[in-house]
DNA sequence: AGGCTATAGGAAATCGATTTCTAAAATATT
DNA sequence: AATATTTTAGAAATCGATTTCCTATAGCCT
């Protein structure tokens, strides 16, 4: 799509204007902007009188440009309108604003090509960090270098890539799993299978893991026919789950790594006339909103999405922005919780 | 809080560094890479090659600066992970990125003093243009009024003040609003109470009006005390919907502007055993996802939040943006539909 | 009083692009 | 072949702040 030039837009009041209305030199009109101490509380109130007399605005690109940051970070994560990345965004959002950072935000719909383009462009923009969770297809890491050759600050978050050093911010993926199947294991049942997500993504990975060895802790059988990659969609645990629950050997619980995949199984059921938690056990992750809606209100992982994006930010403030020296690079695991609801409590 | 100064990044490669190394000018080398006709072709190619050997990378803030405009559009809202917020989000950010536009996003959390602090942040940066949806605080406009002072284009969306002069888009609220009562009246409800937001929003007026409307186009009673105002929450539209159905005369039909409030209301029937759709119908706003899971599934006023975000965006690209000369001012409805669900359907 | 230090304010360079104006070179025209 | 025109490239100003360096004055000391 072509860029339609603008129009510049008219002139604002500048620290030019300023100066010379109260004939000063510019710099000092800055300085006492700045409350510099360098200059005398009788100058700057003048100045910001006449700064409020005139409207003046501040003009944060010279600044930035002058400066060489901006106080801008940038995040980019899949899909804005996912509540979890949702809830993401706006705890990240509540401590810039405390911090007086503005945010911008990229999203990726899950693809390569537009994550690489969200990446230069807030480099481009001068971003002092780049907060990111990669997208589905995100294999290559190209570009994340290239985050780092500019010597930009950058933190990977829930899913995220271990062949590139940075700060990262995850929940424990491997317990949260383990706390899982050990809750649907106390609960009976025996043949526990797990819907997850693409095996190149870390997130799941861990999630396999803690499942395996959840399973080997509590005696369970390990079938691996029970284990599914690629279910991250409603329809698609719907699918799998009618397929396996009309096998030989069928499970009698589900571990999926999605609420939505939760949802899906639970259809499966329905159409199958067979009933959760009876029949069969359900969790899921993330603790959406609808968990507790649904009949039978779904068990979950609570992930404390808000608090991730709070902690991801808080983190940059702390840490990462201060650029320690030899500081070791940290990853941080946000706490989870099993929420016990119906679906699995027999 | 308190501002840490931060350390300038480590230098890039300028234009300046490329012409050096190219023996050419600065200003040619920036022709160049504008794709100018006033540089040769030859020149262009020779330029692109050593701006990919040294890793140029462009610097927004420096063209910013020089320019006049950035290229960024500044979205406020209320709450960045409410679903309907999120979508319209969404649907914006996918249209810019079309338009190679970046986005600043603000939550004012229903605070008028985050919203104007928002504004002033969005003025700062020279944002191109400002998206806002106004907090349910917000009653006074000077925060707007300074938009227009400082040139900044604007589109007020959903929660608009018609105090002051705009584009806008939102819904047609008092056909969506009529539509859902006459939905309720075809099936049979007769005493029909509206929940609603503050009055003081332009929004709730106009859903209040619909229902008006719709009540004496239906020859249906209009109960003053069925009519509520501040009913924006499920604990309230319980709690208000618990009382309602108490007294003597007592509704058998709720609208309620949010799909949340539905849900209260459904807690408060199963609280005093009565059910829907048989005892009492409910429509809601919004049709958030859970409405389709509840039990009893929950009709609702669809929206379209992400096409409407996508309307948003547009509207900027193709009108605002080109600064028409006495252009009138556009209003933009978005168009709703009654989603029929079980709660309203006997 | 003389000299020294601290303080306040100003001059000028700077950040990195864009853009206007000018001039040289290339091309076209008669 | 001489002149007119068009192209192409460069010099320099500019956007609006910040920051460094410098100077003048005030305050301090013995």
């Amino acid at each position: 799509m072509a860029i339609v030039p603008m129009a510049k837009r008219e002139k604002r009041i500048t620290i030019y204007d300023l100066a010379k209305s109260l004939n000063i030199a510019p710099s000092s009109v800055s300085k006492a902007l700045n409350n510099s101490h360098a200059i005398s509380s009788k100058i700057k109130k003048m100045v910001e009188d006449k700064a409020k007399e005139l409207n003046y605005v501040h003009n944060t690109n010279a600044a930035n440009l002058r400066r060489g940051f901006t106080r801008i970070i940038g995040v980019i994560v899949p899909k804005i309108n996912e509540s979890f990345f949702a809830n993401i965004i706006a705890g990240i959002e509540k401590v810039c604003v405390q911090h007086q950072h503005s945010l911008i935000i990229c999203q990726t719909e899950e693809s390569l090509e537009k994550e690489v383009n969200a990446v230069q462009t807030l480099i481009r923009q001068n971003v002092d960090c780049i907060l990111i969770s990669l997208s589905l297809e995100t294999q290559s890491t190209a570009h994340l270098e290239e985050i780092k050759n500019n010597h930009i600050h950058f933190i990977q978050f829930d899913r995220i890539s271990p062949a590139i050093d940075s700060y990262t911010v995850v929940n424990d993926n491997e317990a949260a799993s383990y706390q899982a199947v050990a809750h649907l294991a106390k609960q009976g049942y025996q043949n526990i299978a797990y819907f997850g997500g693409p095996a190149h993504l870390n997130l799941y990975q861990e999630r396999k893991q803690g499942y395996k060895n959840a399973l080997k802790d509590f005696g369970l059988t390990f079938y691996e026919d029970f284990v599914k990659d690629e279910i991250i969609s409603t329809a698609s645990g719907k699918q799998e789950a009618l397929h396996l629950l009309q096998t030989n050997v069928k499970p009698d619980a589900f571990l999926c790594t999605s609420d939505y995949v939760s949802l899906g199984v639970l259809e499966a059921l329905q159409q199958l006339n067979l009933s959760s938690p009876k029949d069969v056990g359900i969790i899921g992750f993330a603790n959406e909103m609808f968990t507790q809606l649904v009949q039978p209100s779904l068990s979950s992982v609570n992930q404390f999405s808000y608090e991730m994006g709070e902690q991801i930010a808080e983190l940059y403030f702390s840490e990462v922005m201060k650029q320690k020296e030899h500081e070791e690079i940290k990853t941080i695991k946000v706490k989870t919780e099993i929420v016990q609801r119906a679906s699995s409590s027999r």
